[in-house]
DNA sequence: TTCAAGACTGCAAACAGTTGCACTAAACCT
DNA sequence: AGGTTTAGTGCAACTGTTTGCAGTCTTGAA
């Protein structure tokens, strides 16, 4: 049936340990008896069972990421890139959605565990205490959100929303809305402090509002009623909605308001208008993550984001 | 270190096939002992060890799914809802991202074969040689490609095109473009033939073009000398670079032309205008192709598709 | 009372690899 | 020539779990 190292140790007329050997440490086998078990392997097309690999070694080469929805565009090119580090160094990935539940975060986590070499874990929701002690089970590192002790990526968004305000302020508006995000999140809080910071314009707070177009899309009247001549919202899905919301009330984006979004998602360098958005480094966290995992180091990295201008901003009126 | 089933055997003072009963056979275990197997499991922490379990059941619990690439958003809802599928079964998901190479099919799978007990392969690109050598080394299903043999599901696609083809000739089109897609694949001539059997239109091809935004931009100026008044697009990328290339020459849509998409992907959506298109029914193909694997049929199925009408559609001038 | 049939549970051999240790030969040093 | 290193290979125990077989103990029926 499956065709085991023992088959191939048979074949070639040698123990099953120099088998393992020819694949596990090539140096210590004399060339001519590798090449021959080589050879005889490949005719029989003999692979290495990983599994019972890890069984004595511990180590299974295979890598956890865990997301909160799939289907939300902030992802795939995370995802994306996280497989090709881990394939690079010929590992594969497992991937799952806890469809937003806190609690499937930890039961995926300890699913993995015996089955991985390390977790990455986007924007976890579970609670400190749990990620602790999630920590005992299995390496794991975080990306877009501090925890102590864990191997962390950040994405500097304070700084891209910074960028954002000034880039607002640059073009004359002095009174900027934020369209912000769920109550409990750290990229809002961080967007905001980093936000009122900027000099020269007044920040008005909306929200909180739901991370998603409909958010956007509700908040549009409060917007127009504010006074602000400028938005930044929590996410490119809310300023697209908002966009629409806008356009309903009879308001178009850039001429009567400009906005500004966060992730850089495929949705907003497709819509009319183009977004202008802080890009957040999604590919990069992902490789990086994979690698931390893999040389086991435990940093914490704080990754650049940039602003990315396109059509939806403009001058004031 | 990592707690075993010996661990639990000794502390509760049965032998480890009692413990290993208790987990993979409750029934033939007395209710008594069970419980308290149980309770000291819990108390350990154990988790039964899936990779060791594998070596002797054959099975994995683990399924691969392999897709061009992950950060096209065709596919993200399809990998959502297998993972979702395989989750409720209690299997993980492997995902696998082939950056459109072909060879690299070939490679997951084999890497694959001895860690999955199946994989669903998307759009496949090797040869059917090659994906019967592959069968022989584990089971799979595909989606959106005929295979004598294996276990298929396919979107109607067709059906799609031709409802599509229909509604524009509802709508007063008479002279329809399809700006179709790359040269030898399968979906591109499955709406080809579909499209050119709607009665009362003239159909115009327009091709092969890349299946992306930019290709739908490129194709504009073609669509324009044409002399159409509707197009059917490969697909929703295609469909929104062509809107904007149209709008470029200073067409608008759906006021001088009108264009339908097809597969019905987010950015679809939330582009204005809002994107006419053939809904494909992405969650139900991954979905069904994870249970058909799980329960080992082999079955060919097709999914109906169909069209949703948005706002990129209009009677011609 | 005896016997057969269950119901549980233990024993030990798998599963497919890895690895510390021991052994053999050849190569290297004085 | 004799002793020591070194390269290469074999042996066997071990990883964590499953499972066919056999044994024990109860239970029910004759």
């Amino acid at each position: 049936m499956t065709v085991t190292i023992r088959d191939v140790a048979r074949a070639s007329g040698v123990h099953v340990s120099t088998v393992s050997r020819t694949f596990s440490a090539p140096h210590m086998v004399n060339a001519a008896t590798r090449t021959r078990v080589l050879t005889v392997a490949e005719e029989l097309g003999y692979r290495p069972n990983r599994a019972a690999r890890a069984l004595t070694t511990g180590r299974t080469h295979n890598l956890g990421l865990i997301v909160a929805d799939i289907a939300n565009p902030f992802f795939p090119p995370l995802i994306k890139a996280a497989h090709s580090a881990a394939r690079q160094r010929d590992y594969h990935l497992f991937v799952a959605d806890t469809d937003e539940e806190p609690a499937a975060e930890e039961e995926l986590v300890q699913a993995f565990s015996k089955q991985v070499d390390g977790v990455v874990l986007c924007s976890p929701r579970s609670s400190n205490k749990a990620l602790e002690r999630l920590a005992e089970r299995v390496p794991f590192v975080v990306i877009n959100r501090r925890l102590r002790g864990a191997a962390t990526v950040l994405m500097d968004v304070g700084h891209g929303a910074r960028l954002a305000v000034e880039h607002l302020a640059g073009l004359g508006h002095t009174r900027v809305a934020l369209v912000s995000g769920p109550a409990g999140s750290w990229t809002s809080a961080e967007i905001r402090t980093a936000a009122e910071q900027v000099p020269g314009v007044e920040l008005l707070v909306i929200g909180p509002n739901a991370p998603t177009e409909r958010g956007g899309f509700a908040a549009a009247a409060k917007v127009r009623d504010s006074g602000v001549t400028g938005v930044l919202a929590y996410n490119d899905l809310v300023a697209i909605g908002l966009i629409e919301g806008l356009g309903d009330l009879g308001l178009s984006v850039p001429e009567d308001m400009s906005v500004v979004g966060i992730d850089d998602i495929v949705p907003g360098r497709l819509n009319r208008p183009k977004l202008t958005t802080v890009a957040m480094p999604t590919a990069a966290a992902g490789r990086l993550a994979v690698d931390l995992l893999i040389q086991e180091v435990t940093a914490t990295t704080s990754l650049e984001t940039r602003l990315v201008v396109r059509d939806s901003t403009a001058p004031p009126r």
